[in-house]
DNA sequence: CTGTAATTTCAGAATATTCTGAAAATCAAG
DNA sequence: CTTGATTTTCAGAATATTCTGAAATTACAG
């Protein structure tokens, strides 16, 4: 049950840290507010969380974890590879599937971008655009400044999902030396 | 009550696309809709959306063309100049406020910015750090891996934290070249 | 096939969020 | 002060989202 370390016990003079199993439940709860923070269904992000702490679980392991029921854990996980964040591995010779979270951050990174730009930000763009074009027509000076408005908010949008279709499919090698020039 | 150019009615034989309302009914919609695709309260996203497409309006003016009460739009309305995307204008000899829209785009992607980071980015790099730092004290291998995810995402977490730092500070004219450089 | 483990589905329950409307508080002019 | 216009607050209602648990379905070994 207790994963710590067998010295431990017998050392550790300084106020403890917690055990490594208090510390990951800390961990989940923290990327489940992170991930709600941003959108994301809480319990799917702390599923994510233990995924990447871990090494491939089954739906019951996610379920004991986390104290969710089967058709939360069964939902999440099916959301999370619909995402592209985890994957369902089968072992040979065992009938249970494993689920098993991506852990390269960068790769992590560009499926979140590529996702949200393919789910929320494109579609905006092809709202802003509509809305845009029909404004176009309009005639008057309240017309005017409606056109205006309108047109540089899509230019904007535009150009924000110009920028994270690169972002999305750059790899780390590419991204890092960009963004430390921004950095100064 | 209709905001159309004297001369439509006379002519306009192609399919209409739709008055002056009609569209900017569809815009204030559709802005609503991505700012809850975005984590932002639909009504919120929805006034903003009235503001800036319209001259600085009052309470009333807003709870009148949206169809809410009086204590929604308040309470949205102080939510937004909270954020900084609006500011309430007093008229000389007026007791009403009236509240105004910051409409300059750039302008209005920093104020986002700069205010999700403080209220969300920030929040979540000090909780992972917080995590790495607690994970570093503990002992045996599976301690290790854990702590090696935790720094792999709080170091990233925080690259993601000074960029939108610079981001959120940096003008069009600082933010457009490098854009463009990335879009090759 | 048959039996059983595993997975999926989904109606209703539990929670969380947002909105209303009216009372309370604030404010400024007289 | 007093009055009336304006703004704020907030309890309860309305709505939206998420979760449970058990039944239905699927998948596979024998």
């Amino acid at each position: 049950m207790k994963a710590r370390a067998k010295t431990a016990a017998v050392e550790t003079p300084a106020e403890p840290v917690g055990t490594l199993q208090e510390v990951r439940d800390e961990f989940i709860a923290e990327w489940g507010a992170i991930g709600s923070a941003w959108g994301i269904n809480r319990t799917m992000a702390q599923i994510h969380a233990l995924l990447l702490v871990s090494p491939a679980l089954t739906t019951d392991e996610v379920m004991e974890e986390l104290k969710i029921s089967r058709g939360n854990a069964n939902t999440n996980l099916r959301d999370l590879v619909g995402w592209g964040l985890v994957r369902s591995v089968v072992r040979k010779g065992e009938r249970k599937e494993y689920f098993e979270a991506e852990k390269d951050v960068w790769k992590i990174f560009g499926t979140i971008v590529r996702e949200r730009r393919r789910r929320e930000i494109s579609p905006a763009v092809r709202a802003l655009e509509n809305c845009a074009a029909k404004s176009e027509q309009l005639r008057g000076p309240d017309a005017a400044a409606f056109h205006t408005m309108i047109n540089q908010l899509a230019e904007f949008v535009r150009l924000a999902d110009s920028v994270t279709e690169r972002l999305a499919s750059a790899s780390q090698g590419a991204v890092m030396p960009w963004a430390l020039r921004l950095l100064k």
